[in-house]
DNA sequence: AGCTCATAGGAACGAGCGTACACATGCGAG
DNA sequence: CTCGCATGTGTACGCTCGTTCCTATGAGCT
């Protein structure tokens, strides 16, 4: 046990997967204070790695930003198209709707903070309007697996509007609540 | 004309309501710029004061940021409340719900900008969340004027949805698909 | 084996920030 | 008129930021 004498603990040269994890770790940092706190310092010192490193795999914060927030959306529509694909009928499809609400966002306060995160983002940086219009694009198509157009997309409003309610709320909506709105205006 | 000789153009001492004005030069600037934008040296450059004034007459930043959001909610809460209140019957209500939806707000983007900058700051600063919370329970009760509770709710969670939708995306709903939004809801 | 270059690491720079503070000014009370 | 004090102004400090840059390392090729 008497080893280890000099070498300070550095054992991580050469480190496979670390941009992934950087991206992991940049929505972690945004999910737990915000966009404006998501600086290179903060994220290098979460992730365990040297400011330098940051700046090595991303040309830019901003770059880095955009790539954070475009793969969080992918696992999100992904997820939801999952849902709306394996649904048979539009019965079907209004309940698993209200799963992935009441599941899936409003469970994890995670994902519901990215989500206003990356709106308010958006409103300032193209790059991230198109990650946004890309995400509201996906999400009324799996909608429109199951719903007309029209229907479509004044679901897919009031879902925002519901997300940002939980989101902000000190007294939200529940899960019965949010089935209610939901059926009432498509079912 | 030869006057005017040492006095560097200085007629500026004892500006009454200048407190004031600097609340609306922060709005401006958060609306053009956004909340990360709002420093104290660029609302004072765009209000035309020196640095100082601000620290003078706002103890901090954010004591100025929570003064100028909770102007704006006074603002659209009040003009939102003297609609609802005139309108005579539920139907008038609605219609009015739909011309204050798309002719104050979505017909200036500032209002739109101004409510989302707002959403986002609040997810982080308890001041503000009160600001939200203050807005979003006065709305409810102007529509509880003409709707039931539960109506109100669910109709005030879909308008934050298309103002949220109206404020981001390349392809806005127009008066129109608003208006039967709301009206197959509530209607 | 020896070389090479993509990867890793850490220090440094200049800019912008919130805030503190010392000084200037002029209104209104006496 | 005089003067106290609320109001207005400008500078400076200490800090954090994004980014740059030089050096070190070691995996994979020859």
């Amino acid at each position: 046990m008497g080893a280890d004498p000099a070498p300070v603990r550095r054992p991580r040269r050469h480190d496979p997967g670390r941009r992934d994890r950087l991206v992991d770790t940049t929505l972690d940092v945004i999910a737990a204070r915000g966009v404006a706190a998501a600086t290179h310092r903060a994220i290098a010192r979460a992730a365990d790695v040297p400011l330098g490193s940051l700046t090595y795999h991303f040309g830019s914060l901003a770059e880095l930003l955009a790539a954070a927030f475009t793969r969080h959306v992918d696992d999100v529509a992904a997820r939801f198209d999952a849902r709306m694909a394996a649904a048979p009928d539009r019965t079907a499809a209004l309940e698993a709707l209200v799963e992935h609400l009441t599941g899936d966002l409003l469970g994890s306060q995670r994902d519901l903070v990215l989500a206003v995160e990356l709106y308010v983002a958006a409103a300032r940086d193209a790059e991230l309007r198109a990650v946004t219009q890309d995400w509201m694009s996906r999400s009324r198509r799996s909608l429109e697996r199951h719903l007309d157009p029209v229907t479509a997309r004044e679901v897919d409003a009031l879902v925002e509007g519901l997300v940002l309610h939980s989101a902000l709320s000190t007294d939200p909506m529940d899960a019965a609540q949010i089935r209610a709105a939901l059926l009432r205006f498509a079912g």
